[in-house]
Order: C-alpha cells, then structure tokens, then sequence
DNA sequence: TGAATTTGACCAAT
DNA sequence: ATTGGTCAAATTCA
C-alpha cells in the first residue's frame, strides 16, 4: 500500500470515511422505530464502500505483488455482517492475471473469471429457482461434498452463437432446501436477452433455466444428507448465511471484492474502466434497495431475503409480483437488457456519474 | 427433428 | 487421491 497512487489513495480515503460516516448513521437507526430497510440499505452501503476500498487495495496488491489480504476479508465477511439485507460474498479470483485468452474455454480456475452470489429464498409455491431473464443451457451437475444437493451448472445459451462466457452455478441451500445460491460468473456479452417476456411469463415450469421435471426434481431432493459447512439463519424471513467457512475458496481467492463485469485479458486498459464502473455501480445501486441492486452491478451483491420481504423493495415492481419476477430481481445480475429496471440502469449507469456522496436520503422513497 | 438435459468420464487444482 | 468444473454422447423433450 506504500505506493498507492494519489486516485486510487484518495478514492480508498474516501470510501473508508464513507464508510465510517455511513456506520454512525447505522448507529441512529439502531432504534426499533426505524425501519428495518434503511438499516439494511445503510448496511449494504457501508459494505460496498468497504467492497470498494478493499478492491483498490486488492488491485495495489496485483500491481504491486502479492500480498496476503484474506485475513482483511475474513474481518469483514465475519457474521457481523449478520446484516439483514446482504453479506456480499462475491469471489474475485485472482488467477486470472495469467490467463491467456486462449484458456478461456478450458477447465475451471484457468478462465478468468469473478463470481457472485446471489440468493433466493422461495417461500411459497414452486420449488426450484427460476429465470433470471437469461437463457441457461445445462451443462453440468455434480454432488458437492458437504452438501446435501448437487449442484448445476449452467452456461448461456448463445454461447456458441455469440461467445457469451456467462455462466452460473445453482446449489440448492442445505438449510432450507426453498434456499438456491446462484453463482455467476462471468458478464453476459450476449445481446440477445429472454429478459422482456420473463416478467411477464411466469408460467412455472416453463422456465428454461430451471425446469421443473420431475425427474430433475427427484434429483435435487434425494441426495443424501451432508455435513453442511454454513449456518443460515431466519430473521423474520432474511436469509442470513455466515460466510468463509469454505476455506477453500478463501484461500485461493479474494472475497468480497468483485470486478463488475468479466476481466479477460489486459488488466491495465481496463483499470480505469474497472473503478468507473464499480464506482458508479457500488454506490449509486448502494443506495437503493437490494431488489435493484441486483440486476446491474448485482455482481457485486450477495443478499439473501424471502421473497416476502421484497414488497418492501420493490418499488415501481409489480406488488403481485411472482416469483419468477422475484427472482428475476434478485438474481439477475448479468442481465444486459434484463428486468425492467436493469435494462433502463445500464444505460443510466452508461451516462451518469454517480458520485459516492449519493444522497441516502433517498433511502426514504424506499420506506 | 432440432434443442435441451442428463450423466458418466475426463481434466485441473489441491 | 480427492474434489470441483467441464465435456460430450446418450437421452429426453417439444
């Protein structure tokens, strides 16, 4: 950190006194009367800004040599982000410096990649997580040690036709199998999007990303009971999940920080590309509700709530909104084109620079 | 019949 | 040796 440059030095100033000043107004709304949703917005904002100052730490580190930073991570991944609305666990994996282009298609830890976390808690009705307004193709399914689910893998559907490298993993929760973590990683580049009809097309079982055959179905449920290596635990229906316990992950990766868009390749030419966008999205989406975070920079976003919980959200949304349209909120953070909100914030995101002082004032539009 | 899914094998990382 | 991620042939679906 010696030689951090002066940009990246006052921008980590700034966001560690935004996070400070962000903390101390946590602290005022401690009180029951406050709503529970400007906590979890003032929270989700004091993580990003962490997130971000963390990530201009993280990239010193590349530049300048490795460096140990998980023990930085584990501080701030510790259940103290028992924060209602979204301990981030987004995993950054560092390999992807020596990546050649050509290695994109091979095995895993040889693509560059970053990776979210998203999760969907299904309360009600179907059982399987849903479209996220882009077409999956299947690809894979494996029984993960420890846990009682196998987990899916899933690519995007054009990538053959457009080389979209999106992809995502789906693991059902051991805690509460209504409970689907999905792992993106990868932006989509794909300009085609299902995005459009999947708000309004709700029909269960017609979902592309998760159909729900019976024989799939079976499948998921009947795997033998594992240890589990998280504990999940109900706050009036948020999700909260205790982070790092898979050490493996941690080890080789870098938690919390998260790159919003796909890295392949020249790290530099992108630097600057890198902490615009984060920037913009970290803190402008930081300010509004976890519902909309998710579809654009989402891929900064871990949150885990109950659908019940999203009418508290999701404004300008749908109040019968479905779960499909739930989770195409929640969890559809490479959407280019996705949900109705998603698609009008790239472009937003595109052409307005969002200051970190974004007023949380607005917090009270959510309320 | 083409597209999507399933599933065992393969490979890389640990 | 074990595990996670991917491939690809076989199978199923629409």
């Amino acid at each position: 950190m010696e030689k951090l440059m002066e940009s990246e030095q006052t921008t980590l100033i700034n966001e560690l006194t935004q996070g400070k000043e962000l903390t101390e107004q946590l602290r005022n709304h401690l009180n029951p009367s406050s709503p529970i949703e400007t906590r979890q917005f003032l929270i989700g904002k004091i993580l990003s800004s962490y997130e971000k100052a963390l990530s201009i730490l993280s990239w010193v580190d590349s530049v300048q040599g490795p460096k140990p930073t998980t023990n930085i991570i584990t501080t701030l991944e510790s259940p103290h982000s028992f924060a209602n609305s979204s301990p981030r666990s987004e995993v950054f994996d560092q390999d992807l410096k020596d990546q050649s282009p050509k290695d994109v298609l091979k095995k895993r830890k040889t693509q560059p990649r970053w990776s979210e976390q998203v999760r969907v808690c299904l309360g009600t009705g179907f059982d399987g997580p849903l479209d996220d307004g882009h077409s999956w193709r299947k690809y894979g399914q494996k029984d993960i040690l420890g846990a009682k689910f196998p987990r899916g893998y899933y690519r995007c559907t054009h990538r053959p036709s457009q080389g979209c490298l999106a992809t995502k993993q789906v693991q059902r929760s051991d805690e509460d199998p209504t409970i689907f973590e999905v792992t993106y990683r990868g932006r989509h580049t794909c300009t085609q999007s299902t995005s459009k009809s999947v708000i309004n097309d709700i029909r269960p079982g017609k979902n592309k990303d998760h159909p729900r055959k019976p024989q799939q179905q079976q499948q998921e449920q009947e795997v033998k009971p594992k240890l589990s290596k998280e504990a999940t635990f109900n706050f009036g229906g948020l999700q909260v999940k205790t982070e790092g316990l898979d050490t493996r992950e941690e080890e080789d990766t870098f938690p919390s920080f998260s790159f919003p868009y796909a890295p392949i390749g020249d790290e530099l030419d992108e630097e600057n590309n890198i902490f615009k966008e984060y920037s913009m999205e970290s803190n402008f989406l930081g300010s509004l509700s976890p519902a909309f975070v998710s579809p654009t920079a989402s891929e900064s976003n871990y949150f885990s709530m109950s659908p019940c919980h999203l009418n508290n959200f999701g404004a300008g949304q749908n109040v019968q909104a479905s779960e499909s349209d739930l989770t195409e909120i929640m969890s559809a953070p490479n959407s280019v084109t996705n949900s109705p909100i998603g698609g009008d914030f790239d472009i937003l995101l595109d052409n307005v620079n969002f200051d970190t002082s974004f007023s949380l004032d607005n917090l009270e539009f959510f309320g």
